[in-house]
DNA sequence: TGTACATCAGTGAACGCGCGTTCACTGATGTAC
DNA sequence: TGTACATCAGTGAACGCGCGTTCACTGATGTAC
């Protein structure tokens, strides 16, 4: 949001002060812009006002800053997914709609972002701090989904469950962003695939 | 499959006779060892034995021959599933199931490209010849899932399941080259899954 | 069948480019006394 | 409060690199006569 760029010239001082953040979101505006295999370390400089070098005192090399992007974006999702499961009541229908609608909007305003995210292959693929932002938003998800069934969030049942409503969102974010829809689908029928994939397979339970 | 890098000095004759089709070949090997950005037309020519500049009497620049690239990798990818489908009768439950799988193992045997497919950004994203051929893999998709139904196949009812099982598919399909499976799922748990879906998604029809 | 010629798929050398990273350095800041 | 000094976030110049693309060219092939 906070975009102030500041160029070498415009500074006050020496030291940046917040140099690290401001690369970080440099960054984030070039992947966003241009993708992730796009990005130049230069560029996010030049954004960010300071000379080449300089990046080097905060990050390894250029995949440690993407890392670091990802990192804030896998928070960022996070964060957005939680709000709008705390924005219903646990067993509200609406809940479960809106908590996969989240997703897809988060895939839908952030496009190159989001690619990034599930797109690295590279060393930082590994990386535990992602795979364990990774498995936060795998634990948050199970827990939704357990609260919408009532059930118990260990159970095997909810975890298949949750498992196979992930999939559908993720993927229908994808293909939203590769335009693969059938025609196009407005925002209305968009929340009635939501409820009726969250009919077909939450109660499904019981049976 | 063929592989037949031909290095100039092993080649007989002046002109090439295949350096189209070996291009191609060339470029699929690499972005599926490297993705699709990290690609270049230098390596492709050194692993076709060809100078760097006899790409350009064939393809208009990089975008060109990436995306006949996706191109093949598309058609490739409806064959394969139009083969499962054809494997078993219409109204056998084990089709539906069978066809999805053949999208994920698509997916699981040729990642790289699997990503690049559905991850072109650039300007051939809009490229005619692929969009038809992803309205080629819609139309598939909507046949198979009218048949299993025995429902027409325009009908909206058959379009919007048909897509929501196409999501399910191509969501987990993602997130299992992005390895964020819970643990591992093995060959079983994933028909179970995918049983799952279809059972769960596809009867809803008639309620 | 033989020859002249148009075609065009290949060559290889060259270009300019922007990149990632390193280097010895500089100067602001914070702390110990 | 004043001074000496360690720290470290910045600089800017330089490096080597591989890339995409263009150029005038060469030589094999197919065709018209």
């Amino acid at each position: 949001m906070t975009t102030a760029t500041t160029p070498r010239a415009d500074r006050k001082n020496y030291h940046h002060g917040h140099l690290r953040e401001q690369l970080l979101e440099a960054v984030r505006q070039l992947v966003e812009a241009h993708g992730a295999d796009a990005f130049s370390m230069a560029e996010a400089c030049r954004l960010a006002g300071v000379s080449t070098a300089a990046p080097y005192k905060h990050f390894k090399d250029r995949h440690d800053i993407l890392r670091g992007v990802a990192l804030l974006a896998m928070t960022r999702l996070r964060e957005t997914m939680q709000a709008a499961a705390d924005a219903y009541l646990a067993k509200d229908p609406r809940r479960i709609v809106a908590f996969g609608q989240s997703y897809v909007d988060f895939a839908r305003a952030e496009p190159g972002i989001f690619r990034m995210m599930f797109g690295l292959t590279e060393g930082h693929a590994r990386d535990p701090d992602l795979a364990r932002a990774g498995d936060d938003t795998t634990v948050l998800v199970e827990r939704v989904v357990a609260e919408h069934l009532d059930a118990r969030q260990g159970d095997p049942q909810v975890k298949l469950r949750a498992y196979a409503l992930w999939c559908f969102v993720h993927g229908h974010s994808f293909l939203c962003l590769d335009s693969k829809l059938p025609g196009e689908m407005s925002k209305i029928e968009e929340t009635a695939l939501l409820r009726l994939v969250g009919d077909a397979m939450l109660p499904a339970i019981e049976g």
